[in-house]
DNA sequence: TTTCTATATATGATTATCCATATATTTATA
DNA sequence: TATAAATATATGGATAATCATATATAGAAA
């Protein structure tokens, strides 16, 4: 189970809290929205994806060509406070405005099928 | 100003998130005390404590022969809920309780002068 | 007062370990 | 084949643990 000091050194790197904060606000992105809207390589991406998944933070769904990644819903109980503080510490920060921008105004942003 | 990051990654490591609760907790502590708390050697506490005053995170002053540390009282907006959930989370824990018994356990605790 | 000793704390230096990144490649899906 | 994503590997840099030592204060003895 997750540990409280497990937790923050998911969120101590600058893009891992870049992709929960982003992830936080809009639900669930799939791993080519983050990588448009961070503005980084994939693999790194992709690397610090896993490392959220893996310590329980993060789940993934493949959903045909895309696989997307959400807030782990049943985290321990005490997380989920935790997280929306840290939405709200980062929410005015320039970084946080230009990520969602960029997610915003990403071309051919992939659409998520409502139903199947 | 300490970044959001920069937070994270200092309650991400098992010793530097020890004495912040405890300092959350208790208000104000002197390295003896948190050594005789976290039953490490004074070294590795002095270097934490040192990394959390750096970057901003904690205040120490000197009492005569002991020097106390709190937390900064003039942190970001963001962080002081950050901190009160940390404490939260933190509380429920064994470690935690083990630490503030051994604290008020501790022999020739030393006394703050309230007045001079 | 000076000197001696004990206690509290910080820090230099060393070593080991961990972590982030880059590049190249592989796997999976359409 | 083209796109999306993951992984293998190598490397540099950051971080942490430890030991030894330095500094600062306090108290007692001479």
């Amino acid at each position: 189970m997750l540990s409280p000091s497990q937790f923050f050194k998911c969120l101590s790197d600058e893009t891992r809290l870049r992709c929960v904060t982003l992830l936080q606000k809009e639900g669930k992105l799939c791993v080519c929205e983050l990588t448009a809207a961070l503005e980084l390589s994939q693999p790194k991406i992709s690397r610090h994806l896993a490392h959220l998944r893996q310590h329980g933070l993060l789940l993934d769904s493949r959903e045909g060509q895309w696989v997307y990644y959400q807030i782990n819903p049943e985290l321990p109980e005490w997380a989920p406070a935790l997280l929306r503080e840290t939405l709200k510490a980062a929410e005015n920060g320039a970084a946080f405005q230009q990520d969602l921008s960029r997610l915003h105004d990403m071309a051919h942003r992939p659409e998520q099928a409502v139903c199947h």
